[in-house]
DNA sequence: GTCTTCCATAATCTTCGGTTATGATCAGGA
DNA sequence: TCCTGATCATAACCGAAGATTATGGAAGAC
């Protein structure tokens, strides 16, 4: 019955005192001031404006609605300003979850990049494997997910969970044997898997896990798992104790101090990809989208190449 | 840019969790709510409901005008309540002026009957000569003025004044002769003015007295007017002391103890009008019409067959 | 798989809310 | 006194907002 637009009105009237220096406080011209009024009378049943010759004044009922539009419209200026600010990334939040070896370099330096550019921008961050962080994207729990899809047979179940998703390569993380220093493989160039069918192998997250086997399998044996741990410090921790030998990626390497221990690239070479995740919507949220461009700088990848990379349900 | 209708859809989406429901909450349908929804993120250039399969979710932004829109929405209910209870008679103000000889009799039972049929009108009444009450109402001091005007040559005078405004006539009041009860012609069935035009005249107010010059002169005489006095009960006690006779209206002999005087009707007789004016558009103000009704009501004056008794300007 | 339940889109129509053009009235001044 | 300027009202018009119905596609339930 009543809108904004007429409390407007009633307020300019109000303040200038006539129709047409309302209309021109308001940018309208003097009619629409007249009809607006009229309007208001007759949807409120009530005179709110009183005609005396060349002069206007308001009546009780229109002081009260001049009143109160006081109060609405800086309700809905605030609310304005708040949309603005969180479009402007004067402000604005982003939940962000990663895996537990990108959150030892990636995401340390993608927080600081994001903080320097943007620091209203508050972002909570959570460690989640991609299975869960997806999981949470989906749930609403989360806007970003930093995820990782090993190349191979490994990546098609992924790519299922993608549908609907809207993906961004960050980079490919290449993964290396860990091996003991003192290891007579130790002084390789690169290591084929077969020869590595006898060791004891330690394996990480379920998923790593399922791409060792994957990788083994293409080899011709069957690894002999005997530790498993998601803690990829105690992963090489255990190689470095001369337990077994592990699949590790370049990421993990580079974050985790392994000076005992040799790395050998596989041959044939086995990679990762890590993926930055969100939702069609989120990604046009300023402060989500500004969490992506700081992911990929972060990455060292062209934020403009990887941009808009989309990948379909069965596209 | 944001306007009460979009806050309102927002918070229905909040509250509903749906479209649908929010569609059927407000009594619109779906694709309204749809089309609202994506007008309302193009003019605020942000995301506001994120889309998940077939569930919907308000994003910060979305979060953000919801929760304004409680506010607002509640303000705008208020003004809109406060509205309909001016319109439906439970509030209001009224501010009336009168003469006055009208304030001892008439005034207190138009207080009266209003006070009872309205209860939560506030009436405000100030005494007020005519020309300074018709002021008033021209100035938006005041919403009805009770004001009189003598038959003859003197209403021509407040017919000017009566431009634009709206008047009802609420009674006649017959002028009559006071005279000393000791008075030769203190016995007489009714007075020929020209049979005193010897005596000393005690004068009231500037327009009454204007009205006894008019009235003596078309008696052929011009009066000596010995006292002036808007104190009409001074005027009264002037009489009995035997310093002068007096024209005074019925209204006031009603109101006024006058036992030791003589009053005689005239011949030919006068009267003044007792008129309710006030401006066209306050008419329409409930409170204001209700004051007229109880005004004729008090002055015995019929409410329907003085209605709307529109006094143009040359018409 | 089918079926239901969501939301999105398209086409259409009404109403709102603005414009320009014009008229009527009042105030002020030559 | 009669212009003249300022003000509000009204009419005709027009575009866009905002609703409708009809339809399609995707997600989830069975």
């Amino acid at each position: 019955m009543i809108d904004a637009a007429g409390l407007r009105v009633m307020k300019a009237i109000a303040d200038e005192g006539s129709f047409t220096s309302a209309a021109n406080a308001l940018g309208f011209t003097q009619p629409a001031i007249s009809q607006m009024v009229r309007r208001l009378e007759q949807r409120t049943g009530t005179v709110l404006v009183e005609r005396y010759g060349r002069q206007v004044r308001l009546t009780e009922a229109g002081q009260v609605l001049a009143r109160h539009a006081v109060g609405v419209l800086a309700a809905l200026d605030a609310a304005e300003e708040e949309i603005t600010a969180i479009a402007g990334l004067r402000a604005g939040r982003v939940r962000l979850q990663a895996f537990p070896s990108s959150s030892a370099t990636l995401v340390p330096r993608t927080l600081a990049i994001l903080k320097a550019r943007h620091p209203d921008i508050t972002v909570t961050f959570t460690e989640a494997e991609p299975p869960e962080s997806l999981a949470a994207l989906r749930n609403g729990d989360c806007d970003v997910a930093v995820a990782f899809a090993y190349e191979g047979g490994d990546l098609g179940e992924l790519e299922e969970d993608l549908s609907l998703l809207v993906t961004r390569r960050l980079m490919d993380d290449e993964v290396r044997l860990v091996v003991p220093g003192t290891h007579p493989h130790a002084g390789d160039t690169a290591a084929s898997l077969a020869d590595f069918s006898d060791e004891e192998w330690i394996a990480g997250c379920p998923r790593c896990r399922g791409h060792l086997l994957s990788l083994a399998d293409t080899a011709g044996f069957r690894p002999n798992v005997a530790f498993e741990t998601e803690d990829y410090v105690a992963q090489l921790g255990l190689v470095t104790a001369g337990l077994g030998v592990a699949l590790v990626p370049d990421l993990i390497l580079n974050a985790a101090k392994h000076d005992e221990v040799a790395t050998l690239p596989l041959s044939p070479a086995s990679r990762r990809q890590i993926l930055a995740v969100t939702t069609p919507d989120l990604q046009r949220v300023p402060a989500v989208a500004a969490a992506l461009d700081a992911l990929c700088e972060a990455a060292g990848a062209d934020p403009k190449a990887s941009t808009a990379e989309l990948v379909g349900a069965k596209a």
